[in-house]
DNA sequence: CCGCAGTGTATTGTATACAAATACCCAAGG
DNA sequence: CCTTGGGTATTTGTATACAATACACTGCGG
């Protein structure tokens, strides 16, 4: 979009991010705006985003603040884009061309690439991982689903995660995608949709870990 | 929201829906603004909740545009919809309580003496109907489910759906409803997800039927 | 000391003017 | 006839001023 807007998008987002902005910070536009160089409207317009991506929460008068994410609500996120990407991983298996899997095969690669080595890449894992997941909700064939899922995977705070894994966690995920590779050889949609399943939800409990210890948190009762 | 904004959205959404603003119409801001008689800001504004709720699209160079949806489209939605409603169904059935349960009889049965009548009064079905469901979506705990859900369900194409039912469909759609609040009586999720996920998945044949004729649709080439 | 009302201040909503970007049209050349 | 280039017209993006609204504080009364 247009220079302005995304100047106090990224601005404001980074701001949050980075812990600038706490949990809960009342996000006032005249003062965004000033601190972003930019006027009242693209801020506005960058804070219309940013709620539909869940990082900021408007009250019931309009006012905006930064949105608090409790470890409940991560699991609610990653519980739902286990199903829809499971979903998507189905239909992308019932559909995918080789070319693509070709395609899938480069970019596994790259992920391997960036994790070989003794200080993994976390950043190329990062763009490698968000390449390979893209182009299978884009064989996946739905738009809506990956409307929908772009909300989900978007969340900053879910992609931070692997910033926390080790090397074998990095290693592990690049090895489920390449059983995924191999459901999508066979098209077999149930096995594809089971091994994403299966890779989102690790990712949540690594998360978990991470963040809050191995006393941890039991799936099943948020689920 | 505010008075502007909100004419603004219910002014071109009404546009949109009624057809007089056919599907791929241009959709300029100021002719817009003018004739629902505000500034360029509010309908701004309205434009962006629109394409939210996906009735309005956006070309590479930020111009809108009607959304033209095509049976693969509302399939699409109607599928995701099936998927992420049963589960709010399962979690809801994991979570109910009795007042809860009682609340959705309470809603059923107003469901019932608005299709009882010779000519069924659809628009309080409808009203009935989406209590109903917003009921079950709240009480599956998930606000994220819910705000996902949101941008599905607000779908006027698959609310008008139900104008085209015959009154036995209407009275089908109430026994399903009442099916899914036998499985919430037993705290049964997996049944609840099931009879749920049924009565979307009937829903569309009902619109897709009522659109393009018997000669109708495989599910299973989209899906 | 507490509660409440009223006023002043801060914040968001709207309108408008202007800047930048894009699309359209027409004319000239192949 | 089709393509291409430029220039104009239209459209969207941004800034700013003003209006409406919500919040906070102070002072009064109980």
């Amino acid at each position: 979009m247009s220079r302005a807007s995304d100047r106090a998008y990224a601005g404001i987002r980074s701001m949050i991010l980075s812990g600038e902005l706490p949990a809960g910070a009342a996000l006032g536009e005249e003062a965004l705006a000033e601190r972003c160089g930019v006027s009242r409207t693209p801020v506005r317009d960058a804070l219309r985003r940013l709620e539909a991506e869940l990082l900021v929460k408007r009250n019931e008068t309009q006012r905006s603040f930064v949105a608090d994410w409790s470890l409940g609500d991560v699991a609610d996120a990653f519980e739902l884009r286990a199903m829809l990407e499971g979903h998507a991983a189905r239909r992308a298996a019932e559909r995918i061309d080789d070319a693509t899997i070709q395609r899938l095969r480069v970019c596994n690669q790259a992920i391997f690439e960036a994790i070989r080595p003794e200080q993994p890449d976390v950043a190329g894992f990062l763009e490698g991982n968000r390449d390979f997941h893209a182009i299978i909700l884009e064989t996946s064939g739905s738009r809506r689903l990956s409307s929908l899922l772009a909300t989900l995977i978007e969340q900053p705070v879910i992609w931070r995660t692997a910033h926390h894994y080790g090397r074998d966690a990095l290693r592990r995920s690049h090895g489920e995608h390449d059983e995924l590779l191999a459901a999508f050889a066979r098209r077999d949609g149930a096995w594809a949709e089971a091994v994403m399943a299966a890779h989102i939800r690790r990712a949540f409990h690594a998360y978990a870990d991470a963040h809050h210890g191995l006393a941890a948190f039991d799936m099943a009762r948020t689920a």
